[in-house]
DNA sequence: CTAATATTGTTCGCATTAGTACTATATGGA
DNA sequence: TCCATATAGTACTAATGCGAACAATATTAG
């Protein structure tokens, strides 16, 4: 068979991942909206606005589903798009006002919402994992998967 | 602001399993394959096959999107439905002489390309990680998001 | 046995997702 | 200046992804 050492370890990334997934997402969901139109107001909230680029960034959402999503947010009048004045490329996405509100309720709710499952977490216990995970996301990134072939 | 302590910790849990899919994700898609139906592939091979299911647990996939994964891959003839003799709801999938072929070919290169990445990890380090993340994913199951309101 | 309930897989609607090609604009160097 | 290249966002295609409704079959209460 594989016997390769750290398969059960992906398997419970994964798992994890979508554990966390299926909690937060069923709660975003029940305030109506997607997940991912939920980053996006969490995002933008308290601030001036940002470009498409900076906003798929913290996000992580790639550029042309960004596009989607914040045309759906803008037809609903949550976010409005305007030219930027130091670069004709680009667009910088804000709230509206009606976005500013919806921000307000949802991210305090939401917040909320994670805190019941993650309150009792200490500080140190947090920084740990945190710690975890970035050690593992920096081999990923480190690894340059084009020579897959080489030892 | 929020000054919630689990804020980054999460940010890292996405940003990692984000990373690692991109990683993965790219070199399964360079073999001709969705992340999904190499994940049914494997998930397939070496088994007499199972139902949607137990498929389904296996992989993460929802019934409903997993329908049409094993579509594609039945009008790819690598997969193929039958009835459980057992159970008259219920099908079962399992992997065609060219499902079989690929998946030798594909998972092969696969493990090859993770090992790429983890095979410097020792063991304890893995089981470390591991361990980590199962603890965090029983929060999130154990958490009834059900009464987001209560303390 | 029979009605109520649960489970399996499919279908549907809507939204996201990655990848690629494309347009418009910026930026660099000759 | 002018050209080559890079970058920002959009348009497009194909494939997930989830939730809800559905038909067929199984299971259980009575």
């Amino acid at each position: 068979m594989s016997r390769e050492p750290f398969l059960p370890m992906l398997r419970e990334l994964a798992r994890c991942y979508q554990a966390f997934e299926a909690y937060s997402s069923t709660h975003v969901r029940s305030l109506g909206l997607t997940p991912s139109q939920f980053d996006i107001v969490a995002t933008l909230g308290n601030t001036p606005g940002m470009s498409f680029k900076e906003l798929g960034e913290k996000t992580l959402i790639t550029k042309g589903t960004l596009t989607g999503v914040v045309d759906r947010l803008a037809a609903q009048k949550l976010v409005r798009r305007r030219a930027s004045p130091e670069d004709g490329r680009s667009m910088i996405v804000s709230l509206t006002p009606a976005g500013e509100r919806l921000f307000e309720r949802v991210f305090t709710a939401h917040l909320a919402h994670m805190r019941l499952a993650l309150g009792r977490l200490e500080a140190a216990r947090l920084a740990q994992i945190e710690s975890t995970l970035r050690g593992l996301r920096e081999i990923f990134e480190a690894t340059d998967g084009r020579k897959a072939g080489a030892r």
